[in-house]
DNA sequence: CTGTTAGCGCCTTCAT
DNA sequence: ATGAAGGCGCTAACAG
């Protein structure tokens, strides 16, 4: 393999000149750059990221922690953040860290990103303090996506608006009794999108002067057969449901299979809301609350980039959403007329 | 920051001990290996990637070749393969190539692999015969899912037969005018899975003595809108279509959205079939040819980290594939019904 | 603007 | 089973 020397030899300049040409550093005359830049080119020179990094301690390469990248909304953000990393040159590193109902998920273990990443973006994966202590002792500039603790740069949306906007669309539609399909319930961590959403449901819900309460609150597992088996554990709770907020638009989704599998209507048995404008919602009609994933994607890994380049980034990026309309909410219909 | 020769000044020993006892080598007697890992872990010593890279000029990382990482197909395969990595405590290094319709998406430059990863996978992504020898040139193992070259160690369906099935079984419901809705026409590759499928519908229609022509086939851009738009141009062309196979099931949703569009009702006006077996499927009742992608996934990791071990792999690795019948295919319905 | 010279932190023969 | 020592290939001061 040509190394460094052998370009520098080539085009009779020492190894140093040869690594400011090629990496565009000034001080170097555009005659000798011009020279530098052919032979390489020409020798098929490129040089080895290992021996960079170790000897400049950076590593052109970003840490991507999610849960999945087969769900919506982490794969989206993905592909608009590695969108952005590739522009300016700088690689993505996958971890992915599954997150199951019932046992506990596998910890982020700081030291495999140890020298290893120049910037750690965390994707809707709810840490707990320690865990966000030993990522933050790395020294490396952190984004969180979706939602992050205190204290750390974060692009997210308003949850809290968000649940209250999806339950007072309910509401006014003339629901009264309203159910909640939530996330994944990470006992370790209070600040992942689901907590933020259902806090907003219950606020919308205790304005109105309506039910809030445990009963009404069933998990999904952020999946279509969550959401589909959340539905069916939550009219079994309370039959008298005519409305079901969902905090993301594939439990939705699912949410509308439960209830075709109850024999129910979707709107006329049963409203429906997301969270997230999935391409897929308007296959069944779905209202949702959308957001923009990719953007999120895209300016949380340049926000990253900018702190890896020692800038400062404002600690809070906060999304706008916006209420799409489709047909699966409507007002209650027949199956909740009181009897009279 | 700790380094080996801290840790081996700490245990008493050489830092060449210290490599032996933290990387398992043998050679070590035990009660050294244990007295190393003890200070190791006591001083918080984790090993420098790009030292370690840089002197044994191995990385292990594997990079992830990919168009995109939102679609189902793929999203499923990087998890899987991921997830097969880590255990084996191997990183990914993600990276998409756009690929959009009309103009021509970023080649695939091999230099950027260079030294920095162990071996290769290529998802999904039809590569013209120069990238592909200059990836092979890299000398790094090499392995393409959802289809490859010739001569390539390969895990994907047998897309002729996919395709066969797709069509026959549309055939066998008594159509006799069958659409197709291909992925992206990649001009520079002749093995990517679409072109396969296409292969198997032509095949399976020509058995029949039925008609084939490039009026019933149109391009669907691998997604929902595009799968919506090429229906309507189908039966623009040719209104007396009367079902469609669709390549993918994203694209077949699409179509189905696309009908709907048109005023036709699924599937008595126009029956369905994708490929995939997507979890929204059930959505809408789609009858698909399903596959099992996370386990692509898996196998094709584990095949590459065997060869990057120096074993060889078996060069075409086929998936078997399901028929699932749901509702958006059934017989002709009243519209194609001939006039008396 | 360019060259010299130390490392960066680990792995890996080769001895012992 | 262990140690000594020479790289791996590049970057970054420091001179000039």
């Amino acid at each position: 393999m040509t190394g460094i020397d052998e370009v520098a030899r080539a085009a009779g300049v020492s190894t140093a000149t040869v690594s400011r040409a090629l990496r565009g550093l000034p001080n170097v005359s555009s005659r000798t750059r011009d020279r530098v830049l052919a032979t390489a080119q020409e020798l098929g020179y490129v040089a080895s990221p290992s021996a960079a990094s170790l000897a400049s301690g950076r590593t052109r390469t970003i840490g991507l922690l999610t849960p999945w990248v087969n769900r919506w909304f982490f794969a989206n953000v993905i592909d608009g953040a590695e969108r952005a990393l590739r522009q300016l040159g700088y690689d993505a590193l996958l971890y992915t860290f599954d997150l199951l109902d019932g046992e506990p998920r596998r910890r982020v273990d700081p030291s495999v990103l140890h020298r290893r990443v120049d910037g750690i973006m965390v994707v809707g994966l709810p840490l707990d303090d320690d865990e966000v202590a030993s990522l933050a002792g790395l020294g490396t500039p952190l984004v969180f996506v979706g939602s992050g603790p205190a204290g750390q740069v974060t692009v997210r949306l308003d949850d809290d608006a968000t649940g209250r906007a999806a339950t007072e669309h309910l509401i006014g539609l003339g629901h009264r009794v309203v159910g909640h399909v939530t996330g994944v319930p990470d006992l370790v961590s209070s600040w992942s999108p689901p907590v933020g959403r259902e806090q907003g449901y219950r606020g919308a819900l205790a304005d109105a002067r309506l039910e809030v309460g445990d009963q009404l609150v069933v998990n999904g597992d952020f999946d279509v057969e969550g959401g589909r088996a959340s539905v069916r554990e939550l009219l079994r709770r309370r039959p008298d449901v005519t409305a079901v907020f969902a905090s993301s638009d594939e439990m939705a989704m699912g949410a509308i299979l439960g209830a075709r599998d109850l024999g129910l209507t979707v709107p006329d048995d049963l409203s429906v809301i997301g969270v997230d404008g999935h391409d897929l919602g308007e296959l069944v009609g779905l209202t949702t609350i959308a957001q923009d994933t990719l953007q999120q994607g895209m300016d949380a890994a340049t926000l990253l980039m900018d702190m890896v380049a020692g800038g400062v980034a404002p600690s809070v990026l906060t999304y706008p959403t916006e209420l799409l309309v489709r047909g699966s909410t409507a007002p209650p219909g027949r199956a909740s007329e009181p009897v009279t």
